[in-house]
DNA sequence: AACGGATGTCAAGTATATTTTACATAACAT
DNA sequence: ATGTTATGTAAAATATACTTGACATCCGTT
């Protein structure tokens, strides 16, 4: 399951996935590994892209319904 | 940094370290440092705590410090 | 006193997040 | 046709999250 709100968070910032890890301090793959979904982030880099995208950790990473698929 | 809200989410459903680390499906030690901060855990176990409070990521892991709103 | 449950911590092992290097395609210019 | 930017993907290496097992203290109970 991708992960189409961080993407679209991303897009509306105008900002590559190569300057997003930049900024967070990251490989752009692992930016492109967590937009595509099935894994598994640290909190921290979680907590970083939020901040430079402005937007919290509920706004991108938490799933308000039963979609599970852990 | 101390996680004192989670700790506190946890005390406020009568729940031991272990019994939240049996649930969430890690063991106490990890529950342990997680809640003693300085730690740096995966996305997918904040996610399971936090669906065993009956919490959401902001509620335990975002910070809000200086970043208010514009 | 002795017990049992809850928590803190530490060292060594295992699992996995993240990097590095590399090659691939598509879109859009020049 | 050539060059550049953006992205997808994949192997092997490295860093680190998480486990295992152990020993410690504190606190309430018997």
């Amino acid at each position: 399951m991708k992960n189409l709100r961080l993407k679209l968070a991303r897009m509306e910032k105008d900002m590559s996935q190569t300057e997003l890890a930049k900024r967070v301090g990251v490989t752009r793959q692992t930016i492109g590994m967590v937009e595509s979904g099935d894994y598994n982030p640290t909190l921290n880099l979680c907590i970083q892209i939020c901040k430079e995208l402005g937007k919290t950790l509920n706004d991108l990473f938490w799933e308000e319904d039963d979609n599970e698929m852990v």
